[in-house]
DNA sequence: ATCTAGTCAAGAGCAGTGCTCACAATTGTT
DNA sequence: AACAATTGTGAGCACTGCTCTTGACTAGAT
């Protein structure tokens, strides 16, 4: 642990490293195919060691642990929703705010849908024993909070955004929680005043909540065969509880 | 597997089956236990066991299996969760509807942030090759969104409903997802109409949503100091985005 | 009181897991 | 070709869920 992180930005020039970095990409891979298939919980180094065509203990050259896979997976899949979640925004006229904050709201869900078990590590109950490292995961881990209020700041200061939305603007922001909204929108730069940023919020919560409870199956088996409809109806409330003009 | 349902339900007479009887709640109390302290993909037979001071082959008397066991805790803890809700809806008037919503939700996260472990086992990602058997937990699993439905059923048949919360009010209610509504309503035995439905669903998974959100630690250790502030102006708005007047 | 039948705990055992370590094989570099 | 760093091997430890046989016990019927 001398300074190795510059040599993980370097190129890579020799083949051991070469070599290195593939069976790294290799472990990750298979892993990835083991998380989609049996879930977090089940996921065995001794398994991606026998897919690897290795000795379990052969692994560990590569991986610290298993919990340091879990890490590799978690920013691989944070990264992976948030290309998916810019994508789809990015498509979207930049004055579009309320397309784009329906094209997020869609990507995340479909993401999700198609990657449950991902979706499950970023977004359920957390692994046990396993504390996710800060400092490797907030920066990817933040990605799809920073999409939404992007979108909600570029529409205040485009006057596209109410002051709070129709149900927010008579609710009251304490000054406690106004000192934390405080400190978010110094650290993010943002313009929004209180109303708009707690409501923000709520939004980003409801959002992740609704997919969840569709993602791990809270609606039961049969309540609900309209989900692609259900889910619109909340992006639409949603969008219009953010302030945004439709 | 003849009929041990009659079993069940009779009175333990024979100091067998209050032995018995006296073992499986033993073993529950233990596994409870453990849930709270290392979490639900933790929870092993083995351990439990050498709670009960007996060797571990021995609980396979009792329990099935490690899934059965965690069953018996899922419909714990469902009940737990309703015993709580109902007693704090029930401390507010009858026609105190908002106040009864802010009791419920208030009651959720309570119980939620006193057993993280047990919260996560009934609302976060599903433990791993294990599927929750419907027949047993689709009753004490719904009663939350029973009592809350029943709260905004009871204030719209009162008068006490907007109809339809000030923002969902232009969201449209398409045909495929008013047939699902339709369902619900029936077999709930509702008056709510479409709009006040829906947007009740919605905030029925926003509820859940910031919860898990604060108690999954999605917001970051530092932001949001004044959660309880957050919280509660989440519930505001949701009260206002479910229809009902303050 | 004895016999019988049901129940229960014990312990061995199987297959799997994460992880460590000493040793051998390989491979890039000198 | 020789050296040294790196990588793969296999044994081993402690743990898990779960099964099965064996022996002890107990409750009710004779």
């Amino acid at each position: 642990m001398t300074d190795a992180a510059p040599a993980a930005e370097a190129a890579l020039r020799t083949p051991r490293e070469r070599a290195r970095a593939r069976t790294i990409e290799d472990i990750v891979r298979i892993g990835r195919e083991h998380l989609a298939l049996h879930g977090a919980a089940a996921l065995s180094l001794r398994a991606v060691a026998r897919d690897l065509g290795v000795v379990s203990s052969a692994v560990y050259r590569y991986v610290e642990s298993r919990e340091e896979l879990l890490t590799l997976l978690l920013v691989d899949a944070y990264n992976e929703l948030g290309d998916a979640v810019d994508a789809a925004v990015g498509a979207r006229p930049e004055n579009d705010f309320t397309g784009r904050f329906e094209a997020l709201g869609a990507a995340v869900r479909n993401w999700a849908l198609a990657q449950p078990a991902s979706y499950a590590l970023l977004f359920g109950s957390p692994v046990p024993g396993y504390q996710a490292p800060a400092e490797r995961t907030t920066g990817p881990g933040t990605r799809v909070v920073v999409a939404l209020v992007a979108i909600l700041d570029g529409a205040w200061r485009a006057g596209n955004l109410s002051e709070a939305g129709p149900h927010a603007a008579d609710v009251d922001v304490t000054a406690l929680l106004a000192a934390d909204l405080a400190n978010i929108r110094g650290e993010m730069g943002l313009a929004v005043p209180d109303p708009v940023l707690a409501s923000g919020v709520l939004v980003w919560t409801s959002l992740f909540g609704a997919i969840s409870f569709e993602v791990f199956g809270q609606y039961g088996p049969d309540a609900f065969v309209a989900r692609d409809e259900l889910f619109a109806h909340h992006l639409g409330v949603l969008a219009r509880l953010a302030g945004l003009r439709t």
